[in-house]
DNA sequence: GTGAAAGCGCTAACAG
DNA sequence: CTGTTAGCGCTTTCAC
């Protein structure tokens, strides 16, 4: 059977639609005795007003988009956007929000874009020219950059070169000259900005601190890998089989890192001592694991947070275009001497 | 400036509203220059079909829900959701959905529920009877429970009563009388279910083992459990405060027993010698701390994976009404001995 | 190959 | 206090 509409409750209650849509949306307007008799008469036949419909006429659904270049079940299985979503949720929570994750369909980001029912968008790693990102700055609708290069629309990043410097020095400082890069991997349909965003500025970061410390810097030693665990311990299995003998590593996520400490142990390299690892966001568990790792914190809740609220304020028709930049730390644990 | 709707593309491109729809829908209806000529102008004035309009339609908009009664900060937090999301997340991505995490809005999930502009959903630890449930089934929507009795819709659950009971025999089989059980605590605005569902199945199973084991069952012994590792570490405490002095824990879930490993750690109990642990779910980070946390093995991701799969077959028609128990086993790692 | 018109379910002027 | 009417933006028969 199909859903009881607003014109079967009037009918069934003896009023027009509009004074069903009144009892739901502005009770005062009708009289007590109406009210009651159009609400029993609703919920008798399981009414209620299509979400749709409502959002069509009202011009928003109270939900925000979360899109991410990768699909959901992957999504999902990384702590770094647990904690981004920590830090939307928070903003939705405040605001009576629903949060909609979304990957590409059919690979297409463009393609879930277009059929998302949100009121704007948080997405991330994409820069703003992306391809796939251009056709929401036409279009009106409101949208934030995360992680990704923007210079129109709003955005949130952290301080992605200074940190990578700061790990990259780090190791040299300590004497290292056999460093190994496990960078992220950007899948093909997304290439067109490997050159930008997250991976280009801590690419920078690496390579400035190489210079400044008189040390060639090597293509071959940096390699794209896929970010999960799972990934960087097979990255780094295949790097020892080729023939790499890093002293030390640094790598684009702590999952990524995780995967190399995972490696390691099983091929009986000791770590710290044969090999230094530094992550990358210092993810919850990444001071569980022992040895500890060494990592970069980077305020991801935060980052959440930020993002969530300026486009709250976006959707409010506040129109600031900011570029936050948040500060980022290299947190020294078990994995470095 | 408002977005460009059908009718700016239709008079820009000197056609019909219809011609611009079928350019999007079934371009094989309009000649090839025409479908060009109107996507052009579409992709000049960056235009996108409305989502909302089409999906009034269209009877559909692409999205799951998934509704949880707790903020969304929270379910982010819980390393059980994000498991249980990437089961659905999967099947998401074979379908090319969307998914929407809502949790109550005005501290009322009914009023969420009535908002969503989804397909239909998927609900966690609220039984079929919920009062903020039944207006769901007089409503067409399709939605399956997770985590709750049901007996009309279809519900996914795992064997909580018997893995209750293997974690509590276990305890009482090594001798141990002095059991603290750290419950599940349910808001008291969703109280009407606390005699039910997941928590009750459980408290059927150690009540049963006590039984089993002729210990003495005290309700004081029985202490309902904020589900975070923030809440397991205070109710612990607080109970060690009151004079509690248990030998053995037994947890609702495994961040409940990270909190009481926190808080044993400050206090200086020995685990498992002084203490014995058994947490709930096996989450991942459950054999990352150490010592490695023993605990009742749930599958979570096939719970979700199944959930969602019953959702979309429910979507496109099929109406069984299956409830699916999964296996739960009892895993004993190092917080016992 | 293309367009007119009806309607998806709802809200909100505007009358009465 | 209540109803009439006109859309919100789109799809889709049904004619032309």
């Amino acid at each position: 059977m199909p859903r009881a509409t607003i014109n079967d409750i009037a009918r069934q209650a003896g009023v027009s639609p509009t004074a069903v849509s009144f009892a739901f949306n502005s009770p005062a307007r009708l009289s007590t005795t109406t009210v009651e008799r159009i609400l029993a008469v609703a919920r008798d036949m399981g009414y209620m007003p299509n979400p749709l419909s409502r959002g069509l006429v009202a011009g928003h659904v109270g939900v925000l988009g979360l899109i991410v270049p990768q699909a959901l079940r992957e999504i999902f299985a990384n702590p770094f956007f647990a904690t981004l979503q920590q830090g939307i949720g928070s903003v939705c929570d405040e605001h009576n929000l629903g949060l909609l994750t979304l990957s590409p369909q059919n690979n297409s980001l463009e393609l879930a874009i277009a059929r998302a029912p949100v009121d704007g968008f948080i997405i991330v790693g994409l820069n703003e020219q992306h391809h796939e990102v251009l056709p929401l700055r036409k279009r009106g609708i409101p949208f934030v950059i995360v992680d990704g290069d923007a210079e129109i629309a709003q955005s949130v990043n952290s301080a992605d070169e200074e940190s990578a410097y700061a790990a990259a020095a780090h190791l040299l400082e300590q004497g290292h000259r056999e460093v190994l890069i496990l960078a992220f991997d950007m899948p093909h349909r997304h290439l067109d900005n490997i050159f930008y965003g997250v991976g280009a500025r801590r690419t920078w970061g690496y390579q400035r601190a190489f210079a400044n410390y008189g040390v060639e810097w090597r293509d071959s030693w940096f390699l794209p890998t896929q970010g999960s665990v799972e990934g960087g311990a097979q990255r780094f299995a295949q790097a020892l089989d080729e023939g790499y003998r890093p002293t030390a590593i640094l790598t684009a996520s702590d999952l990524i890192a995780l995967g190399v400490l995972r490696a390691a142990r099983q091929r009986g390299i000791q770590i710290p001592n044969d090999l230094e690892v530094i992550g990358y966001d210092d993810i919850p568990v990444a001071e569980l694991v022992s040895p500890a790792l060494s990592t970069v914190r980077q305020p991801i809740m935060e980052k959440g947070r930020i993002a969530g609220e300026l486009l709250v304020a976006a959707l409010s028709g506040d129109t600031g275009a900011e570029r936050v930049v948040l500060a980022a730390e290299l947190i020294l644990r078990e994995t470095t001497r």
